[in-house]
DNA sequence: TGTACATCAGTGAACGCGCGTTCACTGATGTAC
DNA sequence: TGTACATCAGTGAACGCGCGTTCACTGATGTAC
């Protein structure tokens, strides 16, 4: 295949390019702005052109979901550096805080991806799915787990209660992003819904580990 | 007016039956369905008629969610009024529980009605609108911070955590209702959704209140 | 190196659909006399 | 009690829109000889 500037007819990697223009549609429009029409527009190609990579206008919805997937796994794996505290036990916590906060961040800085990521199109069966995982290798939910797996480990967290804390965290997060994003809470400004978000998280996480 | 069973070129109350068409479709579709023409097509009427009563679209959705809205109020009322223990301190968490577990189980139970009443139209100044009632008089918003009130003043919760908690107690079992109707859950089987919710709820409200 | 040809990615037009909204209208109602 | 009339709730047709999908096609590519 020709590598060259000029538009030419085979246009190169149209997938891709589909799948970028997907998503930019979604972060500005949620997952209903992501219509086949609307996303070979914005690649500058005919409509029936999509058909060529996706079987339908619900598959290419679904790989762009999936990209905004593995942007939150990105999103948490950023907050989850930041726990910088030595003790082993302060960074596990900080570990699972920064799950919530990437979550929260993530949601509020982009709606519409985080909109096409997790309302409708998933469901568990992708949970571990590799096209969803962010830059350690892990997906947004496994991210979750793992730190609660690791309070289990040093006995910060009885074994017995580790999912039941696991879904209560994701729940609360979700709820909030939700809220704040889509929900009653959406008009609320930005700062607000930071600190408020910030609460949430330390406030929960204080509460399961007491 | 002539009340009769015979149709009649004047409707008799078109506004109601144009509401409880819309009703019937959001939980049948959510939000997304209660399209103008689908609801005058369901209550026998041409779609210009709506505009006698409503001044667009949006404006029959938001009257929709209202009714939802209120039905959110009474089933957090029912499962309130199964508080029958009778410490006051006990029958004050039950209320706070019951708060979650009406909730949820209106979600479970009708997630197109939950849809149309959370997602989207509704911001927190409807939060005291007297459409969206139950039969206590009270929003499904101040029936949540009633509950929260109740616990504080029985020196059960710190009344600087009290605005805290009620955005937790929202955030989580909205997450989880949302996650549970639209979300990576909802494919799981209804019995394990009740049990998983009920955890969560008195989960949280120990975690809260220990 | 040159040419015939199979492959296949993209085109462009068309399909049927449902949507929100508008408009001039019509026919039932209730009131003024 | 009867009649003329104003009111106004509902009609039906039309508007322009964007959607997902299909189809026969075309033109660029790369390979076989």
């Amino acid at each position: 295949m020709k590598a060259g500037n000029t538009r030419s007819y085979h246009h190169g990697d149209l997938r891709a390019a589909l799948l970028s223009a997907g998503y930019e549609l979604a972060r500005d429009g949620g997952a209903e702005a992501v219509t086949l029409r609307a996303t070979t527009r914005r690649a500058g190609v005919s409509p029936a052109a999509a058909y060529r990579h996706f079987a339908s206008h619900q598959e290419l919805q679904l790989a762009v979901g999936a990209l905004a997937m593995a942007d939150l796994a990105r999103s948490i794996e950023t907050h989850q550096a930041r726990a910088d505290d030595p003790g082993s036990a302060a960074r596990a916590r900080q570990r699972l805080v920064g799950v919530g906060e990437g979550y929260i961040a993530f949601a509020l800085d982009s709606p519409g991806a985080f909109d096409i990521a997790l309302s409708g199109l998933f469901t568990m069966e992708h949970a571990f799915a590799p096209e969803t995982m962010g830059e350690t290798g892990r997906t947004p939910f496994e991210l979750l787990t793992d730190a609660i797996a690791d309070l289990v480990g040093l006995g910060l967290l009885p074994a017995d209660r580790a999912e039941l804390a696991a879904i209560t965290c994701w729940s609360t997060v979700h709820g909030f992003a939700t809220l704040a994003t889509r929900g009653p809470l959406r008009a609320h400004p930005r700062p607000e819904l930071d600190a408020r978000g910030a609460r949430i998280v330390r406030g929960l996480v204080d509460a399961l580990l007491r």
